[in-house]
DNA sequence: TAAAAATACTCCATAGGTATTTTAT
DNA sequence: ATAAAATACCTATGGAGTATTTTTA
C-alpha cells in the first residue's frame, strides 16, 4: 500500500508577485482589457496571469458575466492579502536600501561620442542601482542616446522635459 | 540639454516570491549549497536569484568571506519583511481556498496498469489543486508511480511512511 | 452586432542546470 | 588541498505577444 500525504513538504508555491500586481489591478477595474492596458500586458497575458492564480488557488477568482466582472467571495478574500504584501514589498524596497542609498543630482559633461558608445550603458546601470538620483547630460544632443531611451532600450528611463 | 529623471514611471518589481523563499532560507543556512540542497536549486541557481535581489536593491545583502558568508546590515533589514511576506502569502493559501476546499483522506484502488498509465498524472494534477486530500492508493506495488514520486518526477508527492 | 474574454499558436527571453574557474582557508 | 561561491555557457520552459474565436449583453 502507497500512501501519498504532502504535511511534510514545503507547499508548491506558483504565486508570484506580478500576478498578484495584475490582480490588484483587475480588481479595480473589473475590466480585462483595461487592466492590459494599465500594467503594459497583453489582454490575453492578463488572462493567462489571472487563470494561474485561479489554478494555483483552486477557485474562481472572478465571475466572468459576458461584459461584466465580478469579484467572488474568493477573489474578495484574496484581495485583502494583497493589498498588505505588496505595500509591505514597496516598504522592503525603502527599508533596505536605507540610509546608503545616494539621492539628488548627478550632472555629466561628456563629448557625444563617450556619451554615445560608454556612458549610455553605465548610466543604465547606475540608475538601477540609485533610482533616487536624477541624471543630467550636459551634453548637445547625444543622438543615439536619446533615440534608447526614447525606444525603451534603457529600461525605465526616459527625457524629461518633454511633456508627460 | 537632456534631462533623465524616474519620477513617474512604476517601480520596476523584479523581486519575486520564488527569489525571496531562497533568500529566506539562505539567512538560516548561511551556505550557498546547503541552500540549494534544501529548495531542490543548483547551487549557481541561488547564486543566481541572490545576485538579481542584490542588483534590484542595489546592494549586497550577504558579505562572502570565503567559506563564512554572513548577512549585511542591508540584508538584516530585508529578513523583517520577508518573513511577513511569506507568512502572508501562506495564510492567503489558506483563507482564498476557505471552506470549499475538500479535505480528508481519498483511497484509490486500482489494478497496476491503470495506476502506471492513467493515475498519476490526474493524482499529481488532482493533487495539486486538492492539497489537504491524503490520496491512499490501495494497489500491490505500483513500480512506475513509486519511482516517479521518488525521483520527483510527480511534484511535490512523496512516498509516505518510509520516513522521510 | 459590438465589446470583451477566452483560445490557439508562436516566439524568444531567461530561469535554471552543468561544468569550470576562482577564492579563501 | 579543499570546500564553497562565482562565472561561463547552454538549453528548455513558459511567459508574453498576435491573431482569432467565442460569448453575451
Amino acid at each position: 500500500m502507497i500512501s501519498i500525504d504532502e504535511t511534510d513538504w514545503m507547499v508548491w508555491r506558483a504565486m508570484e508577485l506580478k500576478q498578484l500586481q495584475t490582480f490588484k489591478i483587475l480588481t479595480e477595474e473589473l475590466n480585462f482589457t483595461r487592466t492590459a492596458a494599465r500594467t503594459n500586458y497583453a489582454q490575453s497575458s492578463v488572462t493567462a496571469q489571472i487563470q494561474a492564480l485561479e489554478e494555483e488557488f483552486g477557485v474562481k477568482l472572478f465571475e466572468r458575466l459576458g461584459k461584466r466582472v465580478r469579484l467572488t467571495d474568493a477573489g474578495e478574500r484574496l484581495v485583502r492579502f494583497t493589498d498588505d504584501i505588496l505595500r509591505m514589498t514597496e516598504e522592503a524596497h525603502v527599508a533596505v536600501r536605507g540610509d546608503t542609498e545616494p539621492s539628488g543630482t548627478l550632472t555629466i559633461s561628456a563629448v557625444e561620442s563617450l556619451c554615445t558608445y560608454r556612458l549610455s550603458p553605465v548610466l543604465a546601470a547606475f540608475r538601477s542601482r540609485h533610482p533616487n538620483v536624477q541624471i543630467i547630460l550636459r551634453t548637445g544632443i547625444c543622438a543615439t542616446m536619446r533615440r534608447e531611451v526614447l525606444s525603451g532600450e534603457v529600461l525605465g528611463v526616459h527625457v524629461g522635459g518633454t511633456g508627460r
